[in-house]
DNA sequence: TTGATTTCCTACCATTTTGGTAGTAAAATA
DNA sequence: TATTTTACTACCAAAATGGTAGGAAATCAA
């Protein structure tokens, strides 16, 4: 995403082909990744010839936090955070605020930035 | 290590079969976890019957960022921050600085916490 | 001194996660 | 019609995770 976020600005499509050379990652594994992205409106895709990816948006309007879950989904530092997981344990357990502070730190900070400021200047 | 900081004041040993009881815990799994803390100061140890751990500081001693290091061993978000680790991309890689904040976010937090921000009160 | 208790230590192991590969279908273009 | 490229499904090896099993050594109480 950070690649496509560089060649924003020039309007193309980029292939995975073009990424997996450059960035020396498997094209298959570019593939797999993309999939993560199928429920998103992240992506313009064009097949065939020429074709390839582009954003959809300009590269601040992606939030990293939003990034991140949609890739990896609801993300907890631990998953007694979660509203559905439960060890039996949570009411009187001492350390869960600990991993609460670790996780809101996280969270603030994913939702402060964008790609655009991964992006080179 | 929460549970012996909250019998500090009462200067026993406390033995992992109580832990083992009280939360709910295998024993087997216990002692493995103890193994972790072989070369740290950190417990004062007795056998026998009437046995077990006691720490060997007040509870404000030990920095949750020095007890997870003796744990997990030196903790960084991605491998790729550790010096030793690389992956031939470092010097250009655009999303590096976003790993290297949240690990120094997390870091901060656990250096200024101890086992005593996590005992009853 | 004997038995119970408890730490200390070494192996081992099942399941899940991680980080992929392989193969093919479908769409678009030259 | 051949090529290119995305879209999708299935599979898999290695490592990490979260343990279990078994016993030795030390200590204490009766």
């Amino acid at each position: 995403m950070i690649y496509l976020a560089n060649e924003y600005d020039k309007n193309r499509f980029v292939s995975l082909k073009e990424i997996s050379e450059k960035e020396d990652i498997s094209l298959k594994y570019l593939e797999k990744i993309m999939l993560n992205f199928k429920n998103s409106d992240y992506f313009i895709s064009s097949r065939g010839s020429d074709g390839g990816y582009k954003l959809a948006f300009p590269p601040e309007k992606y939030v990293l936090k939003d990034i991140l879950e949609k890739l990896e989904g609801d993300m907890k530092v631990v998953s007694c955070l979660d509203d559905e997981a439960s060890c039996g344990k949570k009411e009187n357990c001492l350390s869960l605020t600990l991993w609460k502070d670790i996780n809101d730190l996280i969270d603030d900070y994913l939702t402060k930035k964008t790609l655009k400021d991964l992006i080179k200047r």
